[in-house]
RNA sequence: GCCCCCAUCGUCUAGCGGCCUAGGACACCACCCUUUCAAGGUGGCAGCACGGGUUCGAAUCCCGUUGGGGGUGCCA
């Protein structure tokens, strides 16, 4: 029987990175065969919480992984079938109809009573009415057995699990029922999904077989792999409230897929031998889900951002050029970061230079939205001025203005303003001041580029040019 | 409360009874290289939660304890 899996995300807010790991193993699975299916299937049966926003967040998403994908389709355009498998299983008598509010069902139990239904409506035989909603009528005693490939069998209690509403007063079917009757409908052989799922899973076992009796349908009922579940530093899980979860805002911060995607198959899997760095094709062809991992991974973003610096120094410069315009060039380009302020203006900006820049700054950063501050000071008419810098680099340095004074003039004497000769003029008035060279580049530096860190000094005077790089000199006397 | 899951360096993990003196990666520290910062190289720090079993032998199997976590909606 060939794979069919999918992500059944719900439209409620940004896209969690966790979707995208779930996404990930199941777009892996379908992979693995050739025959192998993979849907998706956005689950907007909550009009309260959904929007539309969200739902274009969601493609938007997994365009950006480049997961393929079957579909898009909508829980909501399945309802018919929700209704008539509502309709099969109350004809079977498996439902029956609830007017209980929550409220009710706390006075009943009396204050600090555990959670759950009572049962109260189970045997009231009441009618449909605009207040009723449905709930299965749940086995009171043995076990239900869930089939997990990440687990093994999962028992639960049927005593623990109470009678859970299927559809809601104003008739529509909810979550628990939609989800099932969907992975019916599309036949899903494997649900792959976070562990916060894994409670779920007996009721849908019940579900699946009280919806095969009521249909005289035989369809069989998918194996589970829950993975466990993506934490924060506080071993809680991912919380869209306070914890970075948003796929988009690492696509914003400069992350390149390939690395995210990395990155997120390396929690709670791992691929064989010592490399952690792989590509996808590997990944596909060594994964298993037996050997998912049981207990919960911490989302590390350190990590990531290591990875994503090997995966930015992998590129070749003209690929990394490309990849960095939605930083650096002011112009038409594919697509911007949210929340984008262009650092220069569009007529300073020079995609020729930009890319001889490249050498020097590519293996200095590992998250492209480094990239700006990095070359800034090639395309603003006056370096950004750093005055804590400045005064550490110039003005408290005692020999500070005669480094500027010497390069000054050093510079403006020199026959080709190439990166060796600055470098071999720059070493020669350090050795005059007494200063090693590691200790003269820092005023010079500082008054080139306004900063104490950024890419290799000789090389960006060079293209910066004798002119510019004087007037900057000048200036910085000025300051001094 | 009840149900369920989990437990190897700080973090992600390898390990599926002897190959373990517990391996790798990230982070951290030191040194080397060096025009800053990176990158790169070398080395280092650091872990099987605890207690019982089972076994000739346990990080690996079983039980318990402790500790974390998830669920417990007319949300998904």
């Amino acid at each position: 029987m060939p794979v069919r899996v999918r992500l059944a995300p719900s439209p409620t807010g940004y896209f969690h990175v966790g979707t995208a790991r779930t996404a990930l193993f199941n777009w892996i699975l379908a992979k693995q065969d050739p025959e192998g299916v993979f849907i998706l299937r956005v689950e907007d049966t909550d009009p309260e919480r959904n929007r539309e926003e969200w739902v274009e967040a969601i493609y938007a998403a997994m365009a950006w992984l480049g997961l393929d994908y079957t579909g898009p389709f909508r829980q909501s355009e399945n309802a018919p079938s929700h209704a008539a498998a509502l309709e099969a299983l109350r004809a079977a008598g498996s439902l029956y109809y609830c007017d209980c509010t929550p409220a009710e069902v706390d006075a009943r139990k009396g204050a600090g009573a555990p959670p759950g239904y009572d049962g109260f409506c189970r045997e009231r035989g009441l009618a449909r009415s605009a207040r009723t909603a449905l709930r299965l009528r749940t086995p009171d005693e043995g076990v239900i057995v869930v089939p997990d490939l990440v687990r093994g069998e999962v028992a639960f209690q049927a005593s623990a699990i109470d009678d859970f509403v299927v559809a809601r007063s104003s008739g529509e079917a909810l979550y628990a029922l939609a989800n099932v009757v969907d992975d019916r409908d599309d036949r899903i052989t494997h649900v792959v999904r976070g562990e916060e799922h894994l409670a779920n899973a007996p009721k849908q076992m019940l579900l699946w077989s009280a919806l095969n009796a009521a249909t005289g349908l035989e369809v069989p009922p998918p194996v589970f792999a829950h993975l466990p579940l993506l934490v924060n530093e506080q071993r809680k899980k991912l919380s869209k409230r306070r914890d970075p979860v948003a796929l988009e805002m690492y696509r914003d911060q400069g992350y390149l897929v390939g690395a995210v995607l990395n990155y997120l198959a390396l929690l709670g899997w791992s691929p064989r031998g010592e490399d952690e760095i792989v590509d996808m094709a590997t990944v596909v062809e060594q994964f298993r889900l037996e050997d998912v991992a049981h207990s919960p991974a911490f989302f590390d973003v350190r990590k990531l951002t290591a990875f994503n610096g090997a995966y930015v120094r992998a590129l070749s410069p003209e690929g990394f050029a490309e990849l960095c315009r939605p930083w650096v060039d002011p112009g038409e380009v594919p697509w911007r970061p949210s929340g984008y302020r262009p650092a220069w203006d569009e007529d300073h900006y020079d995609a020729d230079l930009f890319s001889r820049l490249v050498p020097l700054i590519q293996e200095r950063v590992a998250r492209l939205d480094e990239v700006p501050a990095m070359v800034d000071f090639f395309f603003l008419d006056a370096p950004a001025h750093d005055e804590a810098a400045f005064d550490q680099a110039v003005r408290r340095d005692p020999l500070g203005r005669a480094v500027l004074e010497a390069a000054a003039g050093a510079y403006g004497a020199l026959e080709g303003f190439t990166a060796e000769a600055l470098h071999a003029t720059t070493l020669e008035l350090a050795g005059s001041l007494g200063l090693t060279l590691r200790k003269a580049q820092a005023p010079i530096r500082c008054a080139v580029t306004g900063r104490l860190v950024g890419p290799p000094l000789f090389e960006s005077m060079a293209l910066l040019g004798r002119e510019r790089t004087r007037a900057r000199l000048a200036a910085a006397l000025a300051r001094a």
